[in-house]
DNA sequence: CACGACCACATTTTT
DNA sequence: TGTGGTCGTG
C-alpha cells in the first residue's frame, strides 16, 4: 500500500484516500486523473473497504475502460475480476442481457451504431409515407436522440407546434418500430436501463446494495440520462446509498453540443451533498508559457468552478505565431516547423497538428504528402464500419435476430440474387398486412419473386444450422463462404482490400473469444437455466442473475460479438504503427498529449467556429475547446492562422482569432509582425507586405477589382472607429457609388459606403 | 443493375 | 472544392 500511494501529490493523495461518501474531483488537463481515478480503486481494495464486486467505474470511451483496466491490473496482482468497469453503454448492455425479459427485450437484441439508425429512419420515413423533405431524417434522427438523452419518451416529449406533435408522432413510430425488430440505438440502451431499475424494485436495490462505490471519468461530459442513471445506480439519498466519485474539468466540457450538461457538475455537488471538493491543479505535461497561455485564456470564461493549473517545470520556450498569408503557406510554415523539430531528435508521432474542423486537413495533408513525410489522420473510417464488414455482420444478425429488417434489407440481394426493388416492394406489402418482419413474411410472397426470397431464407437458416455448434470464428468463416462475400468481392477489381478485411473480421472474432472467455471449443452458452449465478428471485420466485455472471452466461458467443461490433467500432488502423505526425481536430486531440503541438486556422469563423458565435455558450465552449487544444504541449506549441483561404470552394477572407487578445503577450513569441488596430497608435504593417514581390503581386492581382481610385482591394485589412478591425470581402460598385462587404468578425458582416465610411488601411 | 450526371451539402463525435 | 446521395438511362 506504501508503494500505491507513493509519489502522489498531496491532492492526489487527499483525493485517493477520501472517506466514504460523494466526493468531486476537479482534475485539470495533465493532472494525473486517471491515475487519481485507478489509484482510488485499488487503495478501497488493498485497505479493505471493499471487494472488489463492490465497484462500478463508468467511462465515457472503451479506450479509457481498457486504460483503467490495464493499470488496476498492473496495480493489484489478483483481483480485477467481479469489478465493473467500463463505458455507460458497455455495462448498460451487459446489463440488458442479463435482465432482458425484464426490460422487455429478446434475448438476442441488437444494437444500431448511428449509420443503423439513420438508414432505420429513413426506412420509417418512406413507409409511412413521410415527405423526408420536410421531415429530414438527420432532424428526426437527432430529435430522437436529444429526447431519449434528456430520457424523455414520447409521450414526455413537450410539442409545442405542429412540427413538434409530428415529430413526437415519429418518435414514438420508431421506438415501436424498434420494438418489433428487437433493435436498440445507443440512447435506448441507456434509456432501457434506466427505466428497467426505476421500475422494478428488487433488482434496482440488488445493484444499489452491490454498489458501494461509483466512480465516473469524465463527468462534465454525462447528459442528462446519464447523470439520471448515476443517481440510480449509487442510490441517492436512500439508506443503501453507494459514494460517488466523480472526475470532471468544466473547462474541458466541449461536448454540449452532442447533449452533454456541464451544469451536473454543480448539480452533483448540491444533490449528493459533497463535501469533499478536491482540485487538482498540479500539471506534469506542459511547460510554464504552455501553460500561462492555457490558464489566461480560460480565465475569460464567466462560469467556471475556478482552478488554476501550476507546474514545476519552468517556462520553456514560448509560444510561436505565425500569420500566413494564405492556408497553403501556412501549411508550408507548419511543415518546414515540423522538419527542424524533427532535425532536431522529435519523433513525428510526437509532433500534434490540430484544426477545428476536418476540412482544413486536406490541404496539410497535401503538403505533408508533397514533403513526403509520414502523418496519421485520425477520425477516418473504423473496421466494423468499413460496408463489406457490416454486409458480413447483417448475415450474421439475421442469423441471431430474423426480425431485423435493417439487416436484412442490407443482404437479401448483396451480392446479388435476382431480388430487385419490385420483389422487395412486394415482400413489404406482405410484412406490413401480416405485422410481421420481412424474414417472416417470405413465406407469404409467391410467384418467382417469393422463390428467389424463400432460397435467402434458405441461405439464413442452413448458415444457421450448419453453425449451430461450432465456435464463432469458425461461423464466421462459413458465413463469409455461404454467402459468397468473398467471391463477390473477388471478381470486383478494388476488391482485394475488401476481402483482407473480411478476413482479418474472422481475426476479430478469434480474438474477441479468448478475450471474453468463451472457450475454443463449443459455447458455453445454454440459458440462464443453468447458471450458477443466480443471486435473487423475482416476486413470483422466477431467478434473476446478476449481470456479472459470466458473458457466456448471458449471451451466446454470436450476440455478444455483435454487441461488440456496435458498441466498439475498432480503431481507424490506417498506417498504424509508423513513426507518423499526426493530424486530428481538436475534439480528437482530448485526453492525448504530444511534444510539439500546432493550432492551426486560428480565424475568427473557424475558430472559433461561426456557428459557435451567436450565443455567448457558445463562444465559451469554443474557448474550453482552444484551452484543450492548448493543453495538449508538453514542450512546444505552435499558433496558426491565415489571411486567405479556400472552403466550399470559396476563398475566405478571415480576421485572426479573438482568442490571441487572450492570450499573455509576454507568453508568446510572434514570428510575423503583429498587426495593431491603427487607432492604439503603433500600428505594425501586415505581414502580407512582407512576403515576396511576385507573391505579393500574384495576390493583388488575383484580388483586385477594377476600383477608380484603386485604394480599396479585396482582402485589405481595415479598421472602423465602431467595428475595430475588419477584412474587406467583397467590393461592388465603383467610384463614389463603391461599397464594400468587410468582415468584422465579432462584429460581423457590413456593408459600407467607401466614399462615406471612415477606414483606415492597417 | 451499373454507371454517370446532377444536386445539395459542408463544425465538432463516442457509444 | 469535394463528397455523398438520388435519379435516370443504357
Amino acid at each position: 500500500m506504501q508503494n500505491l500511494l507513493h509519489n502522489l501529490n498531496p491532492e492526489q493523495l487527499a483525493a485517493v484516500t477520501l472517506p466514504a461518501q460523494s466526493a468531486l474531483i476537479l482534475a485539470g488537463a495533465g493532472s494525473g486523473k486517471t491515475r487519481v481515478l485507478t489509484t482510488r480503486i485499488a487503495w478501497l481494495i488493498q485497505t479493505g473497504q471493499v471487494s472488489p464486486g463492490g465497484i462500478l467505474a463508468v467511462t465515457f470511451t472503451n479506450k479509457a475502460a481498457k486504460e483503467m483496466m490495464s493499470r488496476l491490473s498492473a496495480m493489484l496482482p489478483i483481483n480485477t475480476r467481479g469489478m465493473w468497469i467500463g463505458t455507460f453503454h458497455g455495462l448498460c448492455n451487459r446489463l440488458l442481457r442479463a435482465h432482458h425479459r425484464d426490460a422487455g427485450l429478446p434475448q438476442t437484441f441488437q444494437i444500431l451504431d448511428s449509420g443503423d439508425q439513420l438508414s432505420f429512419i429513413k426506412r420509417l420515413l418512406k413507409a409511412n409515407n413521410i415527405d423526408d423533405e420536410k421531415f429530414p431524417p438527420k432532424t428526426l434522427m437527432y430529435f430522437i436522440n436529444s429526447a431519449k438523452d434528456q430520457g424523455l419518451r414520447a409521450a414526455q416529449v413537450d410539442a409545442y407546434d405542429d412540427f413538434n406533435r409530428k415529430m413526437v408522432g415519429l418518435y414514438d413510430l420508431y421506438d415501436a418500430q424498434c420494438q418489433r425488430e428487437g433493435v436498440v440505438d445507443f440512447a435506448e440502451l441507456l434509456l432501457r436501463t434506466y427505466e428497467l431499475l426505476s421500475r422494478n424494485q428488487p433488482l434496482r436495490e440488488h445493484y444499489q446494495e452491490r454498489f458501494r462505490h461509483v466512480l465516473v471519468d469524465e463527468f462534465q461530459d454525462t447528459n442528462d440520462l446519464q447523470y439520471k442513471w448515476l443517481k440510480l445506480m449509487a442510490g441517492a439519498g436512500n439508506r443503501r446509498a453507494g459514494a460517488v466519485f466523480a472526475v470532471g474539468d468544466d473547462d474541458q466540457s466541449i461536448y454540449a453540443f452532442r447533449g452533454a450538461n456541464v451544469g451536473n457538475m454543480s448539480a452533483f455537488e448540491r444533490e449528493f451533498e459533497v463535501k469533499n471538493l478536491i482540485k487538482l491543479e498540479q500539471n506534469y505535461r506542459s511547460h510554464g508559457h504552455i501553460l500561462d497561455s492555457a490558464n489566461i485564456l480560460i480565465a475569460n470564461n464567466s462560469k467556471r468552478l475556478g482552478k488554476n493549473l501550476r507546474t514545476d517545470a519552468g517556462h520553456g520556450e514560448l509560444v510561436r505565431v505565425m500569420e500566413a498569408s494564405s492556408d497553403i503557406q501556412e501549411a508550408n510554415w507548419i511543415i518546414e516547423e515540423a522538419k527542424s523539430l524533427i532535425r532536431e531528435g522529435s519523433l513525428r508521432s510526437e509532433i500534434a497538428i490540430l484544426y477545428r474542423s476536418n476540412a482544413q486537413s486536406r490541404v496539410i495533408e497535401h503538403a505533408l504528402f508533397t514533403a513526403n513525410i509520414p502523418y496519421r489522420v485520425y477520425g477516418g473510417q473504423r473496421f466494423f464500419e468499413r460496408a463489406e464488414i457490416k454486409h458480413a455482420i447483417a448475415y450474421l444478425q439475421l442469423m441471431d435476430n430474423p426480425h431485423n429488417d435493417s439487416a436484412f434489407l442490407r443482404v437479401v440481394n448483396f451480392p446479388t440474387r435476382g431480388i430487385g426493388a419490385r420483389s422487395i416492394e412486394q415482400l413489404q406489402d406482405a410484412a406490413r398486412a401480416q405485422g410481421s418482419s420481412l424474414y417472416a413474411a417470405v413465406r407469404h410472397v409467391g410467384g418467382k419473386a417469393g422463390t428467389s426470397l424463400a432460397n435467402f431464407v434458405k441461405l439464413i437458416e442452413g448458415a444457421r444450422f450448419e453453425t449451430q455448434n461450432l465456435p464463432l470464428p469458425e461461423m464466421v468463416k462459413i458465413v463469409l463462404d455461404l454467402s459468397t462475400l468473398i467471391t463477390h468481392y473477388q471478381t470486383e477489381k478494388e476488391g482485394a482490400d475488401r476481402i483482407e478485411n473480411l478476413e482479418q473480421l474472422v481475426n476479430a472474432a478469434t480474438l474477441f473469444v479468448s478475450e471474453e472467455g468463451f472457450g475454443k471449443e463449443a459455447p458455453a452458452f445454454s440459458g440462464p437455466a443453468s447458471s450458477a449465478a443466480v443471486l435473487l428471485e423475482n416476486g413470483d420466485g422466477t431467478a434473476i442473475i446478476d449481470a456479472d455472471a459470466a458473458l457466456p452466461t448471458l449471451m451466446s458467443p454470436l450476440s455478444a460479438f455483435l454487441s461488440h461490433a456496435s458498441l466498439e467500432a475498432g480503431d481507424n488502423q490506417a498506417q498504424a504503427g509508423q513513426d507518423a505526425m499526426q493530424l486530428m481536430t481538436v475534439h480528437s486531440a482530448k485526453g492525448l498529449e504530444f511534444d510539439a503541438v500546432f493550432i492551426t486556422g486560428l480565424e475568427e469563423g473557424l475558430f472559433p467556429h461561426e456557428n459557435s458565435a451567436q450565443e455567448e455558450s457558445g463562444v465559451e465552449e469554443e474557448r474550453r475547446l482552444m484551452y484543450v487544444a492548448i493543453t495538449r504541449a508538453r514542450k512546444r506549441l505552435y499558433l496558426s492562422f491565415s489571411q486567405t483561404r479556400m472552403l466550399h470552394g470559396q476563398t475566405r477572407y478571415n480576421m485572426r482569432s479573438r482568442f490571441f487578445d487572450e492570450l499573455p503577450e509576454e507568453s508568446l513569441k510572434w514570428l510575423s509582425p503583429k498587426i495593431q488596430p491603427s487607432w492604439f497608435g503603433n500600428s505594425k504593417k501586415s505581414a502580407w507586405d512582407d512576403a515576396p514581390i511576385e507573391e505579393s503581386n500574384r495576390i493583388a492581382q488575383q484580388m483586385t477589382r477594377q476600383s477608380p481610385s484603386m485604394t480599396w482591394r479585396i482582402g485589405q485589412g481595415v479598421a472602423h472607429p465602431k467595428f475595430g478591425e475588419g477584412v474587406i470581402v467583397n467590393i461592388e460598385g465603383s467610384g463614389t457609388n463603391a461599397r464594400a462587404h468587410i468582415n468584422f468578425g465579432q462584429f460581423g458582416m457590413k456593408l459600407l459606403d467607401l466614399s462615406v465610411a471612415k477606414l483606415e488601411k492597417i
